[in-house]
Order: C-alpha cells, then sequence, then structure tokens
RNA sequence: GUCCGAGUGGCGGAAUGGCAGACGCGCUAGCUUGAGGUGCUAGUGCCCGUUAAGGGUGUGGGGGUUCAAGUCCCCCCUCGGACACCA
C-alpha cells in the first residue's frame, strides 16, 4: 500500500487575491472573533420594552460523545442559525445558542472503556465538541450554552425533582398542586383517608404513604425493565422492540424492583388533547399519540367463587363491551393477584387435556407456569413468536349477561400492566383470543354478523371477524336485546345496561404507564434524599431542603456500576454510590434537630437535564431562581388565549419523537401547573431535519473499506483494486464513512460546508452526503468574491454606476423570493436565486455597486464569514449581521412582457411575447392566428379556447 | 402485521392544477495554466431527424377527474422509518 502525501501547491499557482481555502482560513477565525469581541449575537435576557419582536429558535443539544462530531451533526444547527441570522436582520431579538446534554449512560460507558473519570472525558469531549462547532461560525449567544453537568446547572435540576416530589395531581382542579394542599385536605378531613381513620389517628409511616400514594415522584416496587449487562433498571422507552437495552444492545428482564417513579399518566389527557395546539410534523403527533394510547372502553365485573367459598369479582376491561355475549372464556395475566384465591383443588370434570399443561393438580399448572412466564426474557418471548400458551385454572366465572358459566385461564398474552391485567375472550371477533381458543379447543360463539360469503360453520373460520361496525347478532337477554343495532349503537346500549345494574362502567384506560425515574449509575443527577436511619420515620424518603442544593456527586474510587453477566436473571442492581459510605451517611438538620441520615443512592436519568434545559438559556447565570420569570416571560410566554406559549422553534431529530419530547412536556407541565412558567408548553413549533447518509462500501466479505478510498470507474466501486459494494446509511466510525466538518473546513471553507448543506435538499428529507459535490457551493462563493474584488490586485471592483433594468429586476425578484423561501425555512431554493443572482452580475461587464451589497446582504445568514469580509471591503464599517435584510420593490416583480404558452389539446405549440395586461379577447386571437397553433391544428376546427391570461392560451381542436 | 413518510435525468434536487427537470454535481467539447483533484465558456432527460427546422416520448405501475395532472381521487408495487399480543 503505498502512502499519498497530498503535494501542498505552490501559492503562485492561485491569484493572490482568490478566494481559496488558504484566505478564508484566514477571514473565518477573524470574523469570529470579531463577533465575539463586539457581543455580536448576545440578547439580554428580556430588552425593557417587553412588545419587541423575538425568536427564541432552539437546537436539540448534543450528546457530546468521543467521536465528535461529523458532517451529519450540524444540518439542523445550520439551518437553525441562518434562520436565526435572517431574525436578527428583520428586527428581532433572537435567541439562539448551544449547550450539552453530558450526563448519561454513552459518557460513562465511553468513561468506563477508556478508565478515566466520567466527567474528566466528558469535559475532554465537550471542548472538542465546541471547538469543532466554533469553527462553523454560528451566531450563537455562548454565555447561555449551559451543560447539564455544571453544578450550578444540576442544582436546578434537583430543585425541580423536588418541586415534583413535593406535588399532587388534583383530578378536581385538573393539575399539580403542592402536596402541602393535599395534606390540609386529609387533616381537616374534606378528604378521607384510604381506610377512614382520622388523620392524626394514623402513623407517621402510615401517613407517609398515603401522601407517597399521590405524590407525582414517589417509589414503588414495581415490574421494571432490569438490565443485568449494564447494571441499571431502564424506562420502558429505553428497551427496543425485541427486547434489549437501547444502549449496549444487552438482554432485559422484568424484575420487581424498589424505584423511583414519576406519575405522567396523570398528564395523559393533557399531554393528549395539548398536541391539537402544537405546530407539530403531523407524524411526530401521532407517535405521541399512539404512545399515550388513549382508548375508551368498559369495565365489567365477573362473579367467581373462590376456593374458600366466597364470592370474588374479576374486573375485566374490554373496548367492545358489544361481544360480550360472545365471551366464551376468560384470561388473567400470570402476575394477577386474584389468581391464588380461586386455583382450584383439582381439574373438574370435563377439563379438556390441553388445558392442563400435563399437571395433575391446577395449582401444579398454574405454578409451572408462573414460573416459566417469569424466567422468560423479553428476547425470548419475542423469539417464540405469536405461539399463544396458558393453562387452566380450574374454575369457572359467570358471565354477568347471561349467567353462563366461563372457564378462566392465565396466559401471557395478557398483560398485567394494561387495563385490569384481565380480559373477557370473544374469539370469534378478536383475532388473539381466535388464535388461544384454536390452539386450546374453546368454543366460540358469532355475535357479529360477517359478511354474507363467510362460512356459516365458525369451525371453518381461519381468522376472527373484527369489525367495528357491522350488525349484532344473537345477543339478547330478559332485559336488554342488541339484536341487529351496528356496533357503536350496541357499545352505548349494553354500557348503559352494566351501568344501571351496577356490573360495569364506562371508563379510558392509557397505553402510557409511569415513568421509571431511577438509575443505578454513577453519571447522573444525585436525588436530594435522604431517609432517616431511625426515629418513627425511619425510612421515609425525605427532600433536602433548598439550601442544602446542589446535592454534588461525591468522589468514588470506582465509579462503574455492578455489572453483570448479560443474561443473569437473578442479579439485583447496586448504584455505585452506595459504596461511598462517608457520603451516604450523613448527620443533618432538617429543622428537627441533627439526625442520622441515609442518601438515596440512585442516580436520575440522561432524561432529566434535557427536560428543562432550554428554560436555563434564558437565564444561566441566576443563582437564586431555575429561570427568570421575566425572561420566560418574554421569550417564552403565550401571546394569546389559544397560544400554549414555548420556544418559537424547536428543531432536532425524528428519533426524539417520544422520549424526550414526551419526558419534556411533561416536566413543563407540571411546573406550568405549580405558576413557575407562563407557557403551557414548552416547544410551540417542532421541525425535524432529515438523516444525512454516508455512502459506505463492503467488500466480498461484507466488511466495511474506508469510504474515502474508493474510486468508482464507471458505475462500478473498487477499493485496492477490488470490486466493493455501495449502500446509503448512517454515517459512523464503524462504516468507516465518517467525514467531519474540520475536514470540510480544512479543504474549503466553513462558509462552504454551510452552503453545501443547506443546498442539499428540504431540510425535512434525508439525502445523501457527496462530499464531491460540495465543489458547486465553494464555486458560488469564489464567483461572489470575483464580482466584487478583483483577485490579482486585492482592489474593490463594483462601480458607482446604478444598475440597469434587466439587473434590478432579477435583483428584486430575488430579495421577494429569498424572503419567502427564509419564512418557510426552504434554504436550499433560497440558495439557488442567490446563484441566479451572481451569476447574472457575473455576465455583467461591470458589477454595481447596490446589486453587490445587497447580495452580500442577502448571502450573510447562509456564509456569514465571507460576507463580513465583503461588507468591511465595500466600506462599511458595522456588522453585517446587524444589517436589514432588504425589501423588494414591487414595481420591479412584474416583467414589461410576459411569456405566454401556447398549448394545441394541452402540449405546447407556439410561444408569444405579450404584455402582462393583455385582455383576453385580444391573446385569444393572437394565439389562433400564431404559426404553431395553425400548424399543429392542420385545418382542423376549434372547439374551445382556454384564456388564462396573460401566461397561458390552450386551444381544443373538434 | 399495523401506522407514517417517500418514489421526477447518470446523481442531489426544482416546479400557487397551467412551459417538467430551476440550481448544483457529474459528463462532453473548447479556452486558460507552469500537464493532471479547486480557473473560464458552451452543451447536456430519452428517442427519431446525418446538421438544422421539427416531431415523438417522459415524473414507480394501472385506472379516473379535468380544456390541462409530477401535483387531485381510487387500486397496486418498491424503498425508508416507527410501533408491535395494549383487550
Amino acid at each position: 500500500m503505498s502512502e499519498q502525501t497530498p503535494q501542498p501547491k505552490p501559492a503562485s499557482e492561485d491569484p493572490k487575491y482568490r478566494y481559496t481555502a488558504g484566505l478564508a482560513a484566514d477571514i473565518e477565525p477573524k470574523w469570529q472573533a470579531y463577533w465575539a469581541k463586539n457581543h455580536t449575537f448576545e440578547v439580554p435576557n428580556h430588552p425593557a420594552d417587553m412588545s419587541e419582536p423575538k425568536a427564541y429558535i432552539l437546537d436539540m443539544f448534543p450528546y457530546p460523545s468521543g467521536a465528535g462530531l461529523h458532517v451529519g451533526h450540524p444540518l439542523g444547527y445550520i439551518a437553525t442559525d441562518v434562520l436565526g441570522r435572517y431574525k436578527v436582520m428583520t428586527g428581532h431579538h433572537v435567541l439562539h445558542t448551544i449547550g450539552m446534554d453530558a450526563f448519561g449512560l454513552a459518557a460513562e460507558q465511553y468513561a468506563v472503556e477508556h478508565g478515566v473519570h466520567p466527567r474528566i472525558s466528558t469535559e475532554r469531549n465537550i471542548a472538542r465538541y465546541r471547538e469543532q462547532i466554533q469553527r462553523i461560525g454560528f451566531g450563537h449567544d455562548t454565555r447561555r450554552g449551559v451543560s447539564t453537568i455544571d453544578v450550578p446547572f444540576y442544582k436546578w435540576t434537583q430543585w425541580i425533582f423536588l418541586q415534583i416530589f413535593d406535588s399532587w395531581y388534583d383530578q378536581e382542579a385538573d393539575r399539580a398542586r403542592p402536596i402541602a394542599t393535599l395534606i390540609a385536605q386529609f387533616a381537616d378531613g374534606t378528604r378521607a383517608t384510604p381506610d377512614g381513620r382520622a388523620w392524626d389517628a394514623l402513623s407517621a409511616q402510615e401517613q407517609a404513604a398515603v401522601v407517597d400514594s399521590f405524590r407525582l415522584a414517589y417509589i414503588a416496587e414495581a415490574p421494571v425493565n432490569w438490565c443485568p449487562g449494564l447494571g441499571t433498571v431502564l424506562s420502558n422507552e429505553e428497551v427496543t422492540a425485541d427486547g434489549r437495552s437501547e444502549r449496549g444492545n444487552f438482554p432485559v428482564f422484568k424484575r420487581n424492583l424498589r424505584q423511583w417513579m414519576m406519575r405522567i399518566t396523570e398528564y395523559a389527557d393533557r399531554l393528549l388533547s395539548d398536541l391539537d395546539r402544537l405546530d407539530w410534523p403531523e407524524p411526530i403527533k401521532l407517535q405521541q399519540r399512539n404512545w399515550i394510547g388513549r382508548s375508551e372502553g368498559a369495565r365489567v365485573h365477573f362473579p367467581v367463587t373462590a376456593v374458600d367459598g366466597s364470592e370474588k369479582t374479576i374486573e375485566i376491561f374490554t373496548t367492545r363491551p358489544d361481544t360480550l355475549f360472545g365471551a366464551t372464556y376468560m384470561v388473567l395475566a400470570p402476575e394477577h393477584d386474584l389468581v391464588d384465591s380461586f386455583v382450584a383443588r383439582a381439574w373438574p370434570t370435563g377439563t379438556k387435556p390441553a388445558w392442563t399443561g400435563g399437571h395433575a393438580t391446577p395449582a401444579e399448572a398454574v405454578a409451572a407456569y408462573r414460573a416459566q412466564a417469569a424466567a422468560k426474557t423479553e428476547v425470548e418471548r419475542q423469539t417464540e413468536g405469536r405461539q399463544k400458551t396458558g393453562v387452566f385454572t380450574g374454575t369457572f366465572a359467570v358471565n354477568p349477561v347471561n349467567g353462563e358459566g366461563v372457564p378462566v385461564f392465565i396466559a401471557d398474552y395478557v398483560l398485567m400492566g394494561y387495563g385490569t391485567g384481565a380480559i373477557m375472550a370473544v374469539p370469534a371477533h378478536d383475532q388473539r383470543d381466535f388464535e388461544f381458543a384454536r390452539a386450546f379447543d374453546l368454543p366460540m360463539r358469532i355475535v357479529v354478523a360477517p359478511p354474507a360469503d363467510w362460512p356459516q360453520d365458525v369451525a371453518e373460520w381461519t381468522q376472527s371477524y373484527d369489525s367495528k361496525t357491522a350488525q349484532i347478532t344473537d345477543s339478547a337477554n330478559d332485559e336488554i336485546s342488541l339484536e341487529g343495532l351496528p356496533v357503536p349503537a350496541a357499545i352505548r346500549a349494553i354500557s348503559e345496561w352494566l351501568q344501571n345494574k351496577g356490573i360495569g362502567e364506562g371508563t379510558v384506560t392509557y397505553r402510557l404507564r409511569d415513568w421509571l425515574f431511577s438509575r443505578q449509575r454513577y453519571w447522573g443527577e444525585p436525588f436530594p434524599i435522604v431517609y432517616a436511619v431511625d426515629g418513627p420515620d425511619a425510612g421515609i424518603a425525605r427532600a433536602l431542603p433548598e439550601s442544602m442544593l446542589p446535592l454534588e456527586l461525591p468522589e468514588v474510587d470506582d465509579f462503574s456500576p455492578k455489572t453483570f453477566e448479560a443474561g443473569d436473571v437473578t442479579s439485583a442492581p447496586e448504584p455505585p454510590l452506595s459504596r461511598a459510605a462517608d457520603w451516604v451517611n450523613v448527620t443533618l438538620d432538617l429543622g428537627d434537630g441533627p439526625r442520622q441520615y441515609r442518601r438515596e443512592t440512585n442516580t436520575m436519568p440522561q432524561w432529566a437535564g434535557s427536560c428543562w434545559y432550554y428554560l436555563r438559556y434564558l437565564s444561566p447565570d441566576d443563582d437564586s431562581r431555575f429561570v427568570e420569570a421575566e425572561a420566560e416571560k418574554y421569550w417564552m410566554g403565550p401571546r394569546s388565549a389559544e397560544d400554549t406559549g414555548g420556544v418559537d422553534l424547536y428543531v432536532g431529530g425524528a428519533e426524539h419523537a417520544v422520549l424526550h419530547l414526551l419526558y419534556a412536556r411533561f416536566w413543563h407541565k407540571v411546573l406550568f401547573d405549580l405558576g413557575h412558567v407562563t407557557s403551557a408548553e414548552p416547544f410551540r413549533k417542532l421541525f425535524n431535519q432529515g438523516m444525512i447518509q454516508g455512502a459506505s462500501y463492503t467488500d466480498a466479505r461484507e466488511v466495511y473499506v474506508p469510504a474515502d478510498q474508493v474510486e468508482e470507474i464507471d458505475g462500478v466501486f473498487y477499493y485496492q483494486g477490488e470490486k466493493v459494494t455501495q449502500h446509503f446509511g448512517k454515517i459512523g466510525k464503524s462504516l468507516k464513512n465518517v467525514v467531519s466538518p474540520d475536514e470540510m473546513i480544512d479543504e474549503y471553507s466553513a462558509d462552504t460546508l454551510r452552503i453545501y448543506e443547506m443546498s442539499l435538499g428540504p431540510l425535512d428529507m434525508s439525502k445523501p452526503w457527496d462530499t464531491r459535490a460540495s465543489i458547486g457551493s465553494f464555486r458560488f462563493l469564489q464567483r461572489l468574491w470575483r464580482n466584487i474584488v478583483d483577485e490579482e490586485s486585492g482592489e474593490v471592483t463594483v462601480t458607482g454606476a446604478e444598475p440597469d433594468e434587466a439587473t434590478l429586476r432579477i435583483l428584486h425578484k430575488t430579495i421577494d423570493g429569498t424572503r419567502n423561501d427564509m419564512e418557510g425555512m426552504r434554504f436550499n431554493t433560497a440558495i439557488s436565486k442567490l446563484i441566479e443572482l451572481n451569476n447574472h452580475l457575473t455576465r455583467l461587464p461591470a458589477v454595481p455597486r447596490a446589486a453587490a451589497e445587497t447580495l452580500v446582504v442577502l448571502t450573510a445568514p447562509f456564509a456569514p464569514h465571507i460576507a463580513e469580509e465583503l461588507w468591511s471591503r465595500l466600506g462599511h464599517t458595522d456588522t453585517v449581521a446587524h444589517a436589514a435584510y432588504p425589501v423588494a420593490d414591487p414595481a420591479y416583480l412584474v416583467d414589461e412582457t410576459v411569456t405566454c404558452v401556447v398549448q394545441v389539446a394541452g402540449k405546447v405549440k407556439d410561444r408569444l411575447e405579450v404584455a402582462p395586461d393583455i385582455a383576453d379577447e385580444a391573446l385569444r386571437e393572437l394565439a389562433l392566428a400564431s404559426e404553431g397553433v395553425q400548424r399543429a391544428l392542420e385545418g382542423r376546427g376549434v372547439r374551445t379556447v382556454i384564456v388564462r391570461a396573460p401566461k397561458l392560451v390552450n386551444v381544443v381542436p373538434a
């Protein structure tokens, strides 16, 4: 393999004052320094006049990995910068900055692998990111770019946690309120305690248990996702569809563990309904709606006799109460706590062999099935496909609509976490029940009339009939008949009947679960929570007072979590902080004298900081409040009764559709309810930028080869003479196709990178990266430069002459067109208009100053460095960043003549130059007389003539 | 499987229902230069027409609405993404 060292070109090759990478390397840092020195992009927390126009433009802040930025990362940052600079030039206060999301698993994993403290590696990564970002030349207010790991920042993350901890959701007021208001209700008797005793009669422990059951942040013993390979638990959102961790791809198991939870489910309805008020892409709204998963249905009580003879009720949830008459069996989740009470002593007569799982008694069968279900990982559940499994409990419940006995099963296709963890099975009209019934030889009953071409005998069906519109059949008792009703009407009728009879009621359930909020990791915010070691309140979670914040992470010898064999189900989490004995065991005075406490040793998940960082940008130095009230009101406050408020534009990838965006909305709503912010939503408008895809290449062994060393010959790709295959997809180290922004800046310029990224195509679509094509953007800048500066002498060559008519027209059309494109974030078409104007100026014998200056101003948001340099060379002493964006003169937007297209039968046959105000009749005559029409008609008559003066005439032949 | 999004030259893409392919890459030819990656000019959807004039054809496939469809409606195909036993 021969080493190819690029030969530096002799300096004499290019004219001295040509716009080259070398020249750009001089001017770009110069102007970056100028902006910093002159505070060009710094804005006050709020202006004296709160009505002045503003734009709060926000990027999803990056997670600084060790690999640094590649060219895909800055796409959104460049777009927001272009828009922000445009907004400044149209008279807005613009708040735009970038912070760092630096706590979390990936940073910690990296630190563990490289054997350094997470803070050291993270800060190194941040410095690298900042350096790369700086070179691109953003108009950021850098004073505001906070990092989530900064102690003054996470002090307020902890403070917000305590706000949530100290709140409950008041259903009557439909908002969160301080927990003290709840305690007051219990104390004065307006709210009854769960068991009806007086509040004072409850012990401290009992009172705490009651209050905790209302807190928005609470500890619960719940089935959680335990990931031994990472040594931590994960939220549902962090587990992939095939039951593995999103980070690291380790197996995940369901375990019952004591963990911190956030009661996000209280907000399910508002998180859902407020989506309608947001200016977000529909697909993202849809994903959130699906994730929240609101579903209306009914709860129905099925009586059952327990083994001890007592009468119990199995409560089921169904969206189809209209099919109650078709229920032929019931299923409970294996973990359902009622199961034990009615597992029969022996198999009843008539039990089919398939129902017993081969066990001698129901108790054995149930125990075996439960053990098997618990040992199963999510992965195994998936890989085993949808084979329905389960066992009979030996007991029959009673269908309340017809008094029939229905066998009760347990099966893992019913999930404990949804609805009531129990279902009535209607195999004829639900595909899952159908499959189970077929596997277990259970009867089916048709209660929704299928189309005529379905077999009469349900035994011949190959699938269930799940229509939600057809008519009900064969469904009546002495009191009610659903016969012939369409499904929706039947649902209403039976629901009312159930309600009146007291055997059920209409209800709403959600797919959304409470948010698992604790992690057994070192690199996160410590919980500001302690537990008394002894006394009547021993073990009760207690908030640290605000005066004790921030609670800093302790230094530890071993910050890595205890991880386990990836498949070790029996392992239990062991947080690294629990090993910091001096930190964990403390004596504090929390108002009742010095006492011994034990600190919470879990840390918060990565999402905590990203739930509110955009608020901290508004007043990063305020150490008395998490956000200055006036600043929040100015930048984020609602502008009308319907407006939710929030940042004006939030740009980022669609991969955060549910996780980050849902969590942040939840926190924001709590802060709103408690009166800490005036905006009801954090992000008024959301925009998802598309992914930049890179070409990667694999050789015959399917191994990736360095993309930058692949040659293309006649559409075939070669690496070191070997044929390789091209793929398009993500850019990444392992794919060997990383192009860094630094390489682009070294080879061309930051302005070239910016222009090229914005020219690629519409911002919201994914598009392939092609480094070679960026030469076009470079040429544009080079020609722009050449139109103003003599490449040999460096002299400015523009003339003082007035621009000619044609130049004025294209100039004003460009102004008009780019303005529209900027407002609509169509940066690709805005740039093509600038190129057209520039190409027009190139063809002139000399460039008029007025045209040159306008073009420089229009180009400034995209290529700010070259624009500043030209602006300065043109004699200006102020920054072009603050120049006013030009306004088009309407007089130049209409042409003296327009080209009229003349069609025959919809096909273009001629063109006419006509006055823009030509009358329909005159145009009609001109068109009919035209040569092209005469030739095309070939003597045929004319049936109709459509005239759309002045642009088009369509002649329809007879 | 369900739900979203997208299919236009060799490539990225452009087109209020009204001239399809703006702008850029690449390619071809010429110029320039101190011969070689980044200067300038012109041409460039495809087919027929030796040149030209001109004609035909063309936006994943099929049907429809319309004087007129890349654009609106219905069916299908392909690719990308999200979710996935949610009762």
